[in-house]
RNA sequence: UCCUCAGUAGCUCAAUGGUAGAGCAUUCGGCUGUUAACCGAAGGGUUGUAGGUUCGAGUCCUACCUGAGGAGCCA
């Protein structure tokens, strides 16, 4: 029986006759000869087709095939300079699985689309090679973020998606029906139930899907994205900074080892990722504040930076920013305020750069019990709803801290993307909830 | 939610207020090394929807719908 290989495997088997399973990616042909190229999901392979050592039937069968028609192709596999990947099949059988029809081809032709048509068609866009390549960085960020953690000591602790109530008490949140009369809410950040398992196990980490109802319309922003949550207990900001410039320079690196073709086939500069070294570029709020008003920025001490601050703050730096120590007044009721100044708080963000913005969030915790209730009080929330999470400051607290990195921002960047939508399979926005 | 821009063939786009067109895709024909193959021919339209101005509207005006980019907020 002919042996059945992926196409990447082709080059182990030149000079070998195998079987491929895949699909029609394209056809070129004249009267006498046809190149059906086959995408298996692992690469391109162009097969040739030469009537004259074929029967009639088949050659006719490959000549009048459609566009990403099934099919499983037999034959000999050659190196070839000519062919893109440098492998080649001189094809000698094939099986069509299911063919296209010409009344209905295939939507997605080899020309430009526009956005709404391809986002219409996201189930089918997903089979063309650069999503195919955005989809296998994503894959490598996400294998190199669990390997960094597994390997560093932390414990997976994956956190409710079905919360009672805000986190955060800021942020608008999807409301779903929970049975009989009760309302639940969709997650956006399992840091509070983190909190509670880093007191558990010292030091854990959650990995899973974040929602937020925010009608936010920009290219930065989905409604449901992937999240990566560690938090330590015994831990301080400099541990929580030191952390997070860690696992990005081991994502990198990760990536560049592994995803050297799809970057490549991305057209991204890797040389600026290879740039991406510790310890990167660290920056106290107050300095930012300066250095904006400094470029002419409007910035008033006390506000949050905005789109165009953070492309200003970053436009010198070859790598990461770190910017800690915000003012208490925009962040949320949780953070630990600075022993030195109480105005600000020990929370720090992490700026991509190349104009990638905020990617990471996260700082030290409040872990004193009254501190802790005069914020909630502070911020209006309902007390009743944080019970638990009060608990955790009465039973053995400790300074803890961690932070939250969005995937798909992390993906765009590393990928050198124009928008975020195309980090995910299935991107969930503003007005987007098809397919 | 606000601001800006766009909507014409399956797709990407053209068309001074005066007969709606091209490339790709599809169908038919040709071509033995193609690289988004090429050459020839054919079919394909309620110009987003509803009103209005005008002798005449794809084009101008109003409202709505849909989409894109940005703002605020955030990862």
């Amino acid at each position: 029986m002919t042996p059945r290989i992926t196409i990447d495997e082709a080059g182990k088997h030149a000079g070998e006759t195998v079987q491929i399973a895949g699909w029609l990616y394209n056809l070129r042909r004249s009267g006498k000869i046809a190149f059906p190229i086959l995408r298996d999901g692992h690469g391109l392979m162009q097969c040739v087709a030469v009537k004259s050592s074929l029967p009639e039937e088949l050659f006719e069968t490959v000549k009048n095939l459609t566009q990403e028609s099934s099919i499983i192709v037999t034959g000999k596999v050659r190196a070839e300079q000519r062919a893109p990947g440098g492998y080649e099949m001189d094809l000698e059988g094939l099986e069509v699985v299911q063919r296209v029809t010409e009344a209905d081809p295939y939507p997605i032709t080899p020309k430009d689309h526009g956005t709404e048509f391809l986002m219409d068609h996201r189930h089918l866009w997903l089979r063309s090679q650069r999503q195919h390549a955005i989809i296998r960085v994503r894959h490598a960020v996400i294998k190199a973020v669990r390997d960094y953690f597994d390997s560093h000591g932390f414990t997976l602790v994956d956190t409710p998606i079905f919360t009672p109530a805000a986190c955060e008490g800021t942020t608008t949140l999807f409301e779903v029906d929970y049975f009989d009369d009760n309302k639940a809410y969709l997650t956006q950040s399992g840091q509070l139930y983190n909190e509670a398992t880093a007191m558990a196990f010292g030091k854990t980490y959650c990995f899973g899907p974040t929602f937020r109802a925010e009608k936010s319309k920009t290219r930065r922003h989905l409604t449901e994205f992937w999240m990566v949550e560690p938090e330590m207990a015994y831990a301080g900001l400099e541990d929580v900074k030191r952390v997070a410039e860690e696992m990005l320079v081991y994502i990198v690196g990760h990536v560049l080892e592994t995803r050297a073709e799809e970057l490549k086939r991305l057209e991204r500069d890797v040389a600026k990722l290879e740039a991406i070294q510790a310890p990167f570029a660290r920056m106290s709020y107050d300095e930012a504040i300066r250095i904006l008003q400094a470029k002419g920025s409007e910035i008033q001490w006390g506000s949050d930076f905005g789109g165009a601050d953070e492309t200003l703050l970053t436009e010198d730096q070859k790598g990461p920013l770190m910017v800690d120590r915000f003012p208490a007044s925009f962040k949320a009721f949780y953070f630990e305020p600075a022993p030195d100044n109480p105005d600000v708080v020990l929370g720090v963000d992490v700026l991509a750069p190349e104009g990638y913005g905020e990617i990471i969030g996260g700082g030290q915790r409040i872990y004193d019990l009254d501190l802790l209730l005069k914020r909630i009080e502070d911020h209006k929330l309902p007390k009743e709803a944080f019970d638990w999470y009060i608990d955790l400051r009465k039973y053995g607290a400790v300074p803890h801290g961690g932070f939250g990195m969005g995937i798909e921002r992390c993906v765009a960047w590393i990928c050198g993307l124009e928008h975020i939508r195309e980090t995910i399979a299935f991107p969930r926005m503003l007005y987007r909830l098809r397919p």
